[in-house]
DNA sequence: ATGTGGGCAAACAGCCGACAA
DNA sequence: TTGTCGGCTGTTTGCCCACAT
């Protein structure tokens, strides 16, 4: 190690406060959390999704049903923390939910967090790591948009233009890097110091790393390891199926007693978001008619951290686990990708993932609780608006009571506030 | 990585029958695991306790009660596997333990597996690392009399004497290092090789490594991490919350249902062995007779991973956790300790980790209910022989039924066997 | 008996432009 | 525009012994 090298020894991870920019640019453009203090969505199917990404072992069927425990939890969002292992750098986020009463849920509450997408910072570039930028044989090439971009500009009249940056990790480490326009042609480089970070965070050719130049001037440092097949640790702590149980007994029991519980959300693990905003929850399963047949886009994450649209179609629409989960909205869609490269697409997802392609326009006092006429094949989802205006005053219409027929309809449920009850039996029966 | 250096892939973690004899040797002398087919006692607090150790977090006053999980649980072992963790190469075991009802606990069964403290290697040295050691400027400085004991004899005609030697680790990946005697003075030294292993090891000074030569003639390599006060790896895939209620819903489910359930035992994060063979635990709790003021030993490992006897006297007799754990005898003595360099040590333990220094000899037919005469203060508990004999025979008159006056008695605890509800309200009450 | 350090040679890390893709 | 390579140099690794504890 060059002594100009060694990172500053960081304080405590629980007591800093990481960089929201840096956090939010390693999770990726496609994911947000929650504001603080507003309602969400808790799916425990999902958080079980992501338990079983992370111990690479699928839910045993040994293990027990909570039937007391619903398929989706109304909470509030008390506490967001996000946090980094310290020996990988990978994101993730903490989290304490509230599940709330049907008292609670009556009470006034207007849903404009509609889950903004993380605001991606504006002056940034990532790489994908080649094998000369991993080799000890020399440094990293810098793309040369990407220099002009985000760097500091050189000062050209220098034989060669060359500076030093100093940047910033996610746990506020420095890290310090020579840089040099050189070579013939000319090229950016980062040299000396560049091998020292490679080492430290063990980057190795296909992993990515993230430069991001924020308001303040300062530059900070991202890494996404690549989805290596191995990652599975067989954790020495608990077994896989405890862990389970331990996410289903935690909610139930927060869920009876209207108690906090802390989950971990970790955003490169996890298959799909299982925390959303109630707005967008609502959005999605009231306003939106969708059908078998019914053609839609949906957002995906490039390798060069940008988004793209892949085109589907609803090809069928049930209850993903009906014994162990009846009426579940969670992955309630199985859909089609139009591409064949996206054969490795997931087969379901979730109603508010999807951007339907036609849209109408809805208004409360027109709902139809059930359509006349069936759809070609499948369950009957009826339709709604999506335009936050129809969201709003539904929302109201809602709250104060709805339609009183509607509302002697009975629901198996629970957790769910009572004047969704007949919405949701209309929408999955 | 010198090419001949490169460990060989080793198989998946999970198919491959890891060296039982490293595994000990690595697990540290007083580690003992229960014979598989034979019975154990489950405690979930001492489970709670690794837990609590591993994620470095207390148990917070959150997490619900399970009043259908009894403090211990009557299992059957089903299974043992030995693991190490890929990255540490700590060791840990997992087990398949599966809570026996009330009637399989009549069958017949014979007690023979006390628990043998496992089978330390003879053939072996243990060298904690010196700055030295882990130094890129030198190889390992090999002690004399243990390179003579358990590397295979030099040839002294040679110039300097020396040869090649091969070893596997806990994964199965082989080392290879020069052993050179030479010097002035003249001494073992291994050189070539030795600072790829420091290096993939990440071995620190202060470390230990293990050499074995096994009864196959081969060379087994063992590492053992000092005990780092840092190690708390933040688990970003469950809060350690929810991994309490995860332990304890699995046990009280597979208690309720008789059906198994999978743990894993971390033999140096563990604060104490949770999972004991019955015949350990009815020996001690049975047919042993303490009180306050009583002295006694216990083992403990140096750090040469040999054992030592430390003195200590019974302080108190009282529940650990009476709110939570009602009626457990997990620690539930009170002790102080002779030697005042022994002040990190435990204050409380369990009965079957000491070894009462006044014994009496005690056969079932006279088996006092409760003493007469109260003990200086404290709870009295029963007396007892702790010799092999009178154990067996007291088991056989427990199964037969035994006094059937006591038997009357009432015993609050759930999942201990009939026969034991006496013997256990009698003790604790 | 064994930990540390100086001397030394070989290996590697790492900076450079030359190519080519 | 940028990935990889051969050439070159400075630093590190790592083997040897002397010396001290």
């Amino acid at each position: 190690l060059t002594s100009s090298n060694i990172p500053n020894q960081s304080q405590e991870e629980e007591t800093r406060c990481l960089n929201s920019e840096l956090w939010h640019a390693c999770a990726g453009p496609l994911v947000s959390l929650p504001a603080v203090g507003s309602r969400v969505v808790y799916f425990p199917q999902g958080h079980s999704e992501q338990v079983a990404a992370s111990t690479n072992k699928e839910i045993d069927s040994q293990i027990p049903n909570y039937p007391s425990l619903p398929p989706q939890l109304i909470c509030q969002l008390h506490n967001v923390t996000m946090h980094a292992d310290v020996e990988t750098d990978e994101v993730y986020a903490q989290m304490t939910l509230q599940p709330l009463s049907p008292q609670e849920q009556k009470d006034p509450y207007l849903p404009n967090d509609l889950g903004t997408s993380s605001k991606q910072p504006t002056n940034y570039f990532c790489k994908t790591l080649t094998a000369s930028d991993t080799s000890t044989h020399g440094g990293f090439s810098v793309p040369r948009r990407a220099a002009e971009k985000v760097f500091p500009p050189l000062d050209y009249s220098l034989q060669p233009p060359v500076q030093e940056l100093v940047g910033r990790d996610l746990h506020g480490n420095e890290w310090k890097f020579r840089h040099v326009f050189r070579g013939q042609p000319k090229r950016h480089l980062l040299t000396t110091g560049w091998s020292t970070f490679v080492t430290a965070k063990r980057l190795v050719a296909g992993d990515s790393v993230l430069f991001i130049w924020n308001e303040n001037n300062q530059l900070l440092l991202g890494i996404r390891h690549a989805n290596r097949p191995q990652t599975f640790m067989p954790l020495s702590v608990l077994s896989s199926d405890s862990m389970h149980i331990g996410l289903l007994a935690a909610a139930a029991h927060a869920a009876a007693t209207n108690s906090r519980f802390t989950i971990f959300y970790n955003p490169r693990a996890s298959p799909s978001e299982f925390v959303i905003p109630l707005a967008k929850y609502v959005k999605a399963v009231y306003h939106t008619r969708v059908s078998v047949g019914l053609r839609f886009r949906m957002l995906f994450e490039t390798e060069e951290s940008s988004v793209r649209r892949y085109m589907g179609t609803i090809t069928g629409i049930s209850y993903l686990d009906p014994a162990r989960w009846p009426n579940s909205h969670w992955r309630a869609l199985k859909v089609g990708w139009d591409e064949s490269t996206a054969g490795e697409k997931q087969p379901r997802v979730s109603l508010w993932e999807i951007e339907p392609l036609t849209t109408f326009p809805m208004y409360p006092s027109s709902f139809p609780l059930r359509l006349k006429r069936p759809w070609p094949t499948g369950l009957p989802f009826f339709h709604g608006g999506n335009d936050d205006i129809s969201l709003n005053s539904c929302l109201m219409w809602l709250r104060d009571g709805g339609n009183p027929a509607i509302q002697s309809l009975n629901f198996q449920g629970v957790g769910v506030t009572p004047w969704m009850q007949p919405r949701l039996d209309a929408l999955m029966l």
